[in-house]
DNA sequence: GAGT
DNA sequence: TAAGACG
DNA sequence: ACTCCGTTCTTA
């Protein structure tokens, strides 16, 4: 996986945990909430709102955050706007939830001045998106039978409870079966490995007696996919005879992404936290960006994107400003902060995160050049140095499978009857990759052993494998490398490598590992938690017993002979790669 | 930041 | 041990 | 107020 897209993962496990500078508001400059009026782009000189005078009612739905936003669109737009509610206002903006009775409770009145405007939101929303004074028919807020005048309301009524409903409707998000029902452990086939470990009688550690209880819902619940209901079998499109063949694609590969406005500032955002070690705000931001990318639809409310899970009211007050405006003045106003922008670029450094980074930055350091003349570098920091572009790159996925049918031809040429397949995003179907994960196996059981060292000594001889950065990782009877390649002849570029090999036995392990994605990952092991397991590289166990968050008894190994038994172990259905890309 |  | 890495 | 993956792993 890419550098650029993982969140940061330093270690923390509850046994060792002390709550250290998570966030530090010293440790991040200009990351506090600032000012509204500051970075605002040149005024658009449509004039649409010339002689009004606005005043935004800030309650229900419409947050401090929203009104400062459309204050300045007003401005933009050549409006005026009022603090208060001052006789020269023209309109008052209400949230769109807003009815009649409230609004005359809020403002102490029995009933609002004749002569301002009542509209909701949505209307200076519309007025904003399309660079018009659109008419207020529709959106101005409904009247009791009793106050109504001379003015003729029924139409408007109508118009306004409908536009009230479609937003709620919208918000439904696509994909929200939860897997409920389907959360047993398979009681047999745990009780038969609980027998062969002489663990003895039926009942031990079974789940509780009713039914489904909590393993539904939580962000990370693997999710029934409404679009996974039709699926291609997962079988590998290279086996297939030569063509264009449609049903061997993944149903689910989305060409376009409804909200790329959206998710390309979020992802920039999420990444800047990254940066300055503010972790869990990162990774809410990912999560969202995630949500966000496999939303159908276009945002266009705050109750819409309020609405999806992963996204609260602060995150929907930045997506509902980038639809408004277009632009996000906490990421503008981050990005041209100078530290913040070298952040990222030194986070950008396979092998240096943000306490190294910041670190640099303390010592002076503000560009790839400094770093590479004035700073200590570990080894691993050159290596990314030294490929800083080429490994920031992406690359198409006919050229990872390239890279893998290299590494499984050395292989083969090693020991015969090897597995080798390049798992991760390339697995997951992902038509470009940030580097490529084979993995390798022997189906004998034993003879894997060995090949390792032989393999690397090979690919380094033939120039294959240029770098080292993890040069040869232990881990009980995996083995793992980490380092770069490139492919031989012209205008190659060099490529983040992985290579692990593993014994048969923990195959399925590895392989769905290997595979991710990483939020599939952690949803799994998540999931394994909540159920009484868990779930590593090496081996799914039952009958974990933890106290306090911590372990203390490891549980017994489940035999898993393949990604399949792994997901019925957990009692959900299987999912192919292309469908793990969370 | 979001969800519990 | 802290920091960074892997999915 | 607490969790957010892994008793993951290596490197310095």
């Amino acid at each position: 996986m890419h550098k650029q897209n993982r969140v940061n993962d330093a270690n923390d496990h509850p046994r060792k945990r002390q709550r250290k500078n998570e966030v530090g508001a010293e440790d991040k400059p200009n990351l506090g909430d600032t000012k509204d009026e500051n970075v605002q782009s040149a005024a658009v000189n449509d004039n649409i709102f010339k002689n009004l005078t606005f005043f935004i009612l800030q309650a229900g739905g419409l947050t401090k955050a929203r009104c400062d936003i459309f204050r300045n669109q007003i401005f933009k737009h050549g409006g005026q706007h009022e603090k208060n509610r001052t006789p020269n206002i023209t309109h008052m903006i209400i949230d769109d939830k807003m009815d009649y009775e409230k609004l005359c409770k809020i403002l102490k009145v029995e009933a609002p001045p004749p002569n301002v405007k009542i509209v909701k939101s949505m209307w200076l929303s519309m007025c904003i998106k399309q660079k018009e004074l659109v008419p207020t028919n529709g959106f101005e807020v409904q009247m009791n039978a009793s106050n109504v005048k001379e003015k003729n309301m029924s139409a408007i009524s109508i118009a306004g409870d409908q536009s009230k409903d479609s937003t709620k409707e919208e918000k439904t998000c696509s994909n929200n079966v939860p897997a409920s029902g389907t959360c047993h452990v398979d009681k047999y086939k745990k009780d038969a490995v609980l027998n062969a470990q002489g663990e003895g009688d039926d009942e031990s550690d079974y789940m509780p007696s009713d039914g489904e209880e909590d393993c539904r819902n939580s962000d990370d619940m693997i999710k029934e996919s409404s679009t996974s209901s039709f699926r291609p079998t997962s079988v590998s499109p290279r086996k297939l005879p030569k063509g264009n063949w449609v049903c061997a694609q993944s149903s689910l590969q989305k060409t376009y992404n409804a909200n790329q406005h959206i998710t390309e500032k979020l992802e920039q955002l999420a990444k800047t936290y990254q940066s300055t070690n503010d972790r869990w705000r990162a990774m809410t931001y990912q999560k969202a960006v995630a949500a966000l990318k496999r939303y159908d639809k276009e945002i266009t409310s705050w109750e819409q994107a309020k609405a999806i899970p992963g996204i609260g009211a602060s995150l929907a007050d930045k997506i509902w400003e980038i639809v408004e405006s277009g632009e996000l003045r906490k990421l503008n106003e981050l990005s041209s902060a100078g530290d913040i922008a070298t952040l990222n670029l030194f986070t950008n450094i396979w092998g240096a995160g943000p306490t190294t980074a910041r670190a640099w930055v303390q010592q002076g350091m503000r560009s790839l050049e400094d770093l590479k003349t004035k700073a200590n570098l570990t080894r691993q920091q050159k290596v990314g140095l030294k490929y800083y572009d080429e490994l920031l790159d992406r690359m198409p996925r006919e050229e990872a499978a390239e890279i893998e049918a290299t590494v499984k031809e050395a292989a083969l040429s090693i020991q015969s009857g090897l597995i080798a397949m390049a798992c991760g995003s390339y697995r997951r179907g992902k038509k470009t990759c940030g580097d490529v994960d084979v993995l390798i196996t022997h189906p004998d059981g034993h003879s894997h052993k060995g090949v390792f060292n032989k393999l690397l000594v090979k690919l380094k001889d033939q120039g294959f494998l240029t770098d080292d950065l993890v040069s040869h990782e232990e881990v009980g009877n995996q083995k793992k490398y980490l380092g770069v390649c490139k492919l031989p002849g012209a205008g190659r570029k060099h490529r983040r490598l992985d290579i692990i090999v593993v014994p048969h036995s923990e195959f399925a392990c590895a392989l769905m590992y290997f595979t991710g994605s990483a939020h599939f990952n952690r949803s799994m092991r998540h999931l394994a938690t909540k159920m009484g397991m868990s779930l590593n590289e090496h081996s799914l166990n039952t009958g974990v017993v933890r106290k306090n968050g911590e372990k203390i008894f490891k549980g017994t190994p489940v035999s898993t002979p393949s990604e399949e038994a792994i997901f019925a172990e957990f009692g959900l259905p299987y999912r192919p790669p292309e469908e793990r890309d969370h």
